[in-house]
DNA sequence: CACCGTGCCTGAACTTTGTTAAGCTGTCAA
DNA sequence: TTGACAGCTTAACAAAGTTCAGGCACGGTG
């Protein structure tokens, strides 16, 4: 491993290191270790382990409002809103956990939380008021934080979970009754398409706000 | 402090502790000097610390559970959506953090997949068809996950945070531009009003299958 | 009554983790 | 050449989860 640490390259690694590993893997030793450098290498560049996490949603975060500056400025505001939540749910979906980890995460530059400006500017030409356009950001990333992080949880190389297994078997550990649940476990497909689904419904509850 | 532990007084213990100290002073040594005894102690009554913290989600997602079955079975769907949604967000209310902790429960037990039961079945009967019944409780699930995690996360007692001061000196922080961003930080209402209209515009979607 | 097993807890100790202190090594400027 | 600083090392500590052997009290059995 190439010597020279700097501040990013221990957030790649951690971020690396999160995806191979999960996150009661990542301790200091073992990144600093991936690094091929000691542990206490790794407090001259960084403060705490805190800190790193911090840097780590940085990372993450920056990363969408990248993404969110290719969308479309000419965009209406409902397929501009479908983008900006099919953009946060890739970039959570990058990271093991991702949701779980990285949502919630408070910025310390007003530069980012000004990215909120053209998406609230874009809602307003389009008829909504101030204040439910501010709802209507909030509810998005609501929606993505909520429908990840259950997306994550499922997908988790889990033991004893009923899901995992086939229908048949789950049908069988659900025993007598409950047969519109055991037909919806029939009916259930991929996470894209129900996050599409699920993305229609909450875009039609804001297209109602505005008549 | 009164001897003779048990699992039960071991769980309600951990989450007094959870919300007075917070989940980095959830310790096993702490929780069994507040129950009056050494650290191994615990581990007569339970395996581990993680199989402590399931059972604490388990105990949250219990009460959830039975909160749901006192509501009116009669209710139109729409009221009981409602009714399942402000439940979920008190219960995660009541533990710091608790959304975010307690989300994505994995349950092990049949009976409590099963309740899932009546709420397809009430939707079904509106007119939903099956995938869109799933389909719905999984949304509003996921809605109010992510609201509260928000909601707690802004919460929380933390240092150098721009959403805790006072409007002026927000907008000072911001600096020049994003005039809609201040706006609507100005216009900003309690969480209660919040949630509650993010909530119909969810439930408005999903009226909209419906036609 | 003595015995003994079993349930529940203590005391000491081990391991892993975050973190700090002190010191080595190179590079570059004066 | 000398020194200062950046960037790393090794050694070490405290706190955390966890294990293990033992002890104490209780109940039932002979």
């Amino acid at each position: 491993m190439a010597k020279g640490i700097t501040r990013e390259r221990i957030v790649a690694a951690a971020l690396e290191l999160l995806n191979d590993k999960g996150m009661d893997a990542l301790t200091v030793r073992a990144l600093a270790s991936r690094l091929g450098v000691g542990a206490p290498a790794l407090y001259w560049h960084v403060r705490n382990k805190q800190e790193l996490l911090d840097e780590m949603s940085t990372f993450v975060m920056r990363r969408v409002i990248h993404a969110l500056s290719e969308i479309d400025p000419g965009a209406g505001w409902r397929d501009a809103m479908a983008a900006y939540a099919r953009v946060l749910r890739s970039e959570y979906l990058k990271h093991r956990d991702g949701a779980r980890i990285f949502s919630g995460t408070r910025f310390s530059e007003p530069e980012v939380v000004k990215e909120k400006e053209p998406w609230l500017g874009r809602l307003a030409a389009a008829g909504f008021s101030l204040a439910e356009a501010d709802d209507a950001v909030d509810l998005i990333t609501a929606f993505v934080v909520g429908f990840v992080i259950e997306e994550q949880e499922r997908n988790r190389p889990a033991g004893d979970d009923p899901d995992r297994y086939s229908l048949a078997e789950r049908d069988a550990w659900l025993g007598e009754g409950a047969d519109l649940v055991k037909a919806a476990g029939h009916l259930r497909d991929d996470g894209d398409r129900r996050f599409e689904r699920q993305l229609g419904v909450v875009l039609d509850g804001l297209a109602a706000r505005l008549r």
